[in-house]
DNA sequence: CATGGGATTGACT
DNA sequence: GTCAATCCCATGC
């Protein structure tokens, strides 16, 4: 999809990238969780400020953010809103498409909900590693491609993050209901 | 230069 | 439910 796609308030890109597919190389899947972060709240990598780490959050919008969590785990965010305002989508969850039998030997687990249901599973599921921080999500290696069909209101669920106390009542997580693929179970609004 | 915390996961009790 | 694994980087001395 083109910048302007991202080019939006952060909330909106949110709930706009499900049912989006993420595709790099032959694995592919859609999107059915995001979580929300900009600058103005603590969570966010942004809220210190612009350091080497956190200069891709700044950069423009439709670039991937990539780092690592607890050493281990790696974490795909899309960059949102207008050139340096620090706002980025976590991706937390997909539905495997394509490249399925690659995704299961990755993984090392067989069970089809299992392979992409958190944020650090679906970027070892599609092989996404440090080295596709600061790319474009428009022209690859790793592209997001625009949903087939949009979401009926029905089927969009949002709900609070877990853990923060300020900012606590906006709605930051974005989750298609009842979708077997998704992180964990979710707090009701 | 040393330290400590983090947007998580999976194994184990 | 509890807990360890493990790397990057911001902060502070």
């Amino acid at each position: 999809m083109q910048t302007s796609f991202y080019e939006r308030d952060v909330l909106t890109v949110a709930r706009e990238l499900l049912g989006c597919v993420v595709r790099h190389g032959a694995c592919a899947g859609v999107i059915v969780e995001t979580e929300a972060y900009h600058e103005s709240e603590p969570a966010c990598h942004a809220f210190i400020g612009l350091t080497a780490r956190t200069q891709t959050l700044f950069a423009a919008p439709g670039y991937a953010y990539v780092y690592l969590s607890y050493g281990i785990h790696v974490m795909l965010n899309a960059v949102a809103e207008v050139e340096g305002v620090g706002a980025a989508v976590l991706i937390r969850a997909l539905q495997p498409v394509d490249g399925i039998e690659l995704m299961r030997a990755r993984r090392g687990v067989q069970d089809l909900e299992q392979l992409c249901s958190g944020p650090g599973k679906l970027t070892q599921a599609l092989g996404i590693g440090l080295e596709h921080n600061a790319t474009s999500l428009a022209t690859g290696p790793i592209v997001i491609e625009a949903a087939e069909r949009g979401l009926a209101p029905a089927e969009l669920e949002a709900s609070v993050r877990i853990g923060i106390t300020k900012a606590a009542e906006l709605e930051w997580r974005f989750s298609i209901r009842d979708s077997r693929f998704v992180s964990r179970p979710w707090p009701r609004i």
